[in-house]
DNA sequence: CTGAAAGCGCTTACAG
DNA sequence: CTGAAAGCGCTTACAG
């Protein structure tokens, strides 16, 4: 069934059908209402794929969610949305799987809809190297920086990752911890880890300790069984630790697992700090100190990058503000 | 830039561009590798809209995800595909956002891709009532039944929660505790609330208690937020509980917090079930029991059911296992 | 092995 | 306000 069958049944022409289906004037009240009842009918659906090989008008700014499960990208996209709207620009998200190339899935999509903009919410920015010269629209990067790739049309809006660990990991410097083990993410797995462990080293370097990756650091996945697992691999390691700075809540969440079973309490007998602020670190027992990354002002900067790119604007780089949230897992030795 | 672009550029005829394009035989290794080497040069990308236009053949099974972060979808997907493709089939996953119309979502894909089959993970029964009837696909709902729905296509896989929330809770009961609360979902909260909530009433009548809605229940969302709130107020109100059954983990988690923040600890003073077996459960302090479905069989029946729809079977409402699994959060009193 | 041509189902000037 | 016609960028018989 297509354009044809609802033209044929309603005794118009398939033109009209068009303009009809999709609310535009130049339509009598007659015809319009003949055609919705026919439709309803026969239970048409429009082919998207003839529909946007036809058109050339650009689609509304697509936003790509790609770490599926982050808490921080649902709080992004509202203040984004409506930073948009009130310009009169709607959005259209599409999620993607974890670990999947934004780039390629955004060449695709470019091509295929010619949106106004792209918002990436997460997403490996390596990517970008390869497979971005096809689109053309005006894009931000979230949660990740996008400088060194200086791509004219891709933007990038991120906290200091590397400052906001460093504030962490001082934090329990400053609360007198001393042997202080890290755990989560990977010496060479992408910006986002090395740049907190950067931090990490800093802020351990600061206080005149120098962290030794051997002993008392372990990498894991950003998922619950990998802090439960790294955490536990440390501890057994390394039992005279005082305080574990974990990358990411998750990463937190399952190490405060690990430092239980082993019949230490938090923040008793080993402090934790993690990163993100998402429920996980809201509600456990006891409420773990972490950073939270403005979500707010990551989404409306982010639709501000995408407005000013519209209008012509090149590719700008910008740093929003973090805080550290002091709960329930430290405590000053 | 077009197929006709790299047809020139590459002194072949589109034709041919578009079989070495698509790994088709009838192309010389001397064309495939000029053309393939133009394309790259130039770093073109075929127009999806025109070949899913053009295409007549069918696409791999459709994968649709609702409830983002629900891990347990992600347990599901593995063994789904690991059977599909022992028959030599593909998928390709869509993840939708939560409380979006997968039924008009799926409408519309069969008429843009025309996939041989169509899963579904998660998503509201209701909404097929009306957007079904386009597609022809043989379809599996996983999660919730879609037996009363009746349609011939549609098929579901699902554990029986109204026995699992009935275990859940003569748990409970077994365990001595007559003041139970329940919290999480709504009275009228669509399929699984409803059964969940129905089996606890079940069980409850079974040892001679009647479930008070009024004082013993509290609706909430299923998050963390909504369980922590729910849970409150429970307390608050009937302080007299010595026990919680959650209709989710998320509900739970939250739950526990509310728990603690009043003095109270569990299982010391308050038992608490969970349902869905989540990292949430897995990992909490204490560790939450809670109701596990059988995600590796979820995900292989769903297949099976897809595989011999596509040989013409009719659709079959199955019931798959669950498990209730005793961790650390329930004491006898 | 290759190319020219038809056509997938729409939208949009254009003419009436 | 309406219809006939061109064309979006591909794929696929068909003829060579």
């Amino acid at each position: 069934m297509d354009i044809r069958d609802i033209a044929a049944k309603s005794g118009y022409g398939v033109g009209t059908v068009s303009r009809a289906i999709n609310g535009q004037p130049n339509v009598s009240e007659r015809a319009r209402e003949r055609i919705l009842e026919v439709m309803a009918e026969l239970g048409y659906e429009p082919n998207v794929n003839a529909r946007y090989l036809k058109m050339r008008t650009q689609t509304p700014v697509a936003v790509f969610v790609t770490g599926v499960g982050n808490r921080l990208f649902d709080d992004v996209i509202g203040p984004l949305q409506a930073e948009l709207v009130r310009e009169g620009e709607d959005i259209v998200v599409t999620y993607l799987e974890d670990g999947s190339n934004v780039a390629r899935a955004a060449a695709e999509y470019q091509l295929a809809r010619h949106p106004k903009g792209m918002v990436f919410l997460g997403g490996d920015p390596e990517c970008f190297r390869t497979s971005f010269q096809e689109v053309g629209a005006p894009a931000v990067l979230v949660t990740s920086s996008a400088e060194e790739l200086a791509l004219p049309n891709l933007s990038s809006v991120t906290i200091d990752n590397e400052a906001a660990a460093r504030d962490a990991v001082a934090h329990l410097c400053e609360r007198g911890h001393r042997r202080i083990g890290v755990v989560g993410g990977s010496r060479d797995g992408g910006q986002i880890s090395s740049l907190r462990l950067r931090g990490a080293e800093d802020a351990l370097r600061a206080h005149g300790i120098e962290l030794d990756y051997e002993r008392d650091y372990e990498p894991c996945d950003f998922i619950e069984a990998g802090g439960f697992e790294a955490a536990g691999r440390l501890l057994d390691r390394a039992p005279d630790l005082t305080a574990v700075f974990a990358l990411g809540d998750v990463v937190a969440f399952g190490a405060l697992r690990a430092i239980c079973d082993r019949g230490l309490t938090v923040p008793g007998d080993v402090s934790l700090v993690g990163f993100d602020d998402t429920s996980l670190s809201q509600y456990s027992v006891p409420r773990i100190t972490t950073i939270r990354q403005n979500a707010e002002l990551l989404g409306r900067r982010a639709a501000r990058v995408i407005l000013d790119g519209m209008g012509g604007a090149s590719a700008t780089h910008e740093l929003v503000p973090y805080e550290l949230v002091e709960r329930e897992s430290v405590r000053t030795v």
